[in-house]
DNA sequence: ACAATGATAGTT
DNA sequence: ACTATCATTGTA
């Protein structure tokens, strides 16, 4: 059903892509701090077997971290029934709801215990989705510009809250094929939230046009 | 600028 | 029980 990935060689030359063995991403993998594996996770890819649908491929263009003892984070105020997943293990899920018609997807990142994730803001779909609308699909490389579309567009809800990113559970994260330049790796501050706003953990690959939104730093 | 839409966390 | 808030998005 799923095609399964085995653990290969990440730098093969890009000459060799269509024969190189994919490589997994591990919750070892994602056993840092959310600051490291956000930037890290540009330019990654999440591939989605869709229920009863195709598999998506997809490029992660648009991350943000959330860390431990950062107000912005859900698991600022400790563990709930909602973030649970976040204190679990690394290179896990944890997705939730949002103005109660969007669901978000995050990472789970650090160790048991250590409530901290990195959201996936935007991706650059490889192939489209068939349950959704023409309208929806009027701008294709927009399907999943932003947390609570590429969700849509995946078919995420919290039933695949907490579950190992792993092609056993119809999800899971490839590392890149080939190397990202430094300089279309933008870093700024994080989008919609109102308390601490002003920590630049936002990180998005500058060329792709599913970025959310192309805001710098130093501009306005 | 604001409505849609529901779970959650904090307050009476 | 009530209320404000919310890591959003589409429309006016």
């Amino acid at each position: 059903m799923t095609e399964k990935p085995s653990n290969g060689n990440a730098t093969v030359p890009i000459s060799d892509q269509s024969a190189m063995a994919s490589s997994l991403i591990t919750p070892k993998w994602c056993d840092r701090p959310s600051t490291e594996v956000a930037p890290d996770l540009i330019g990654c890819q999440l591939i989605r077997q869709l229920p009863n649908g195709p598999l998506i491929r997809s490029l992660i263009v648009e991350t943000e971290a959330y860390a431990p003892g950062d107000p912005a984070c859900h698991a600022y105020s400790g563990k709930s029934k909602r973030n649970a997943a976040m204190f679990g293990a690394p290179g896990h899920s944890y997705v939730y709801l949002i103005y109660g018609m969007y669901h978000c997807l995050n990472v789970v990142t650090e160790s048991m215990g250590t409530g901290s994730a990195v959201l996936i803001r935007a991706l650059a779909l490889e192939t489209i989705p068939p349950q959704l609308t023409p309208k929806q699909v009027e701008k294709p490389h927009r399907i999943a510009a932003g947390p609570g579309k590429l969700c849509r567009a995946l078919a995420i809800e919290r039933q695949l809250d907490g579950v190992l990113y792993h092609p056993d559970n119809d999800i899971w994260l490839e590392h890149r094929l080939n190397p990202l330049s430094a300089d279309e790796l933008i870093q700024t501050t994080r989008i919609g939230i109102t308390k601490a706003a002003e920590r630049p953990w936002r990180w998005y690959l500058d060329r792709s046009q599913a970025v959310s939104k192309k805001k710098r730093l130093e501009q306005g």
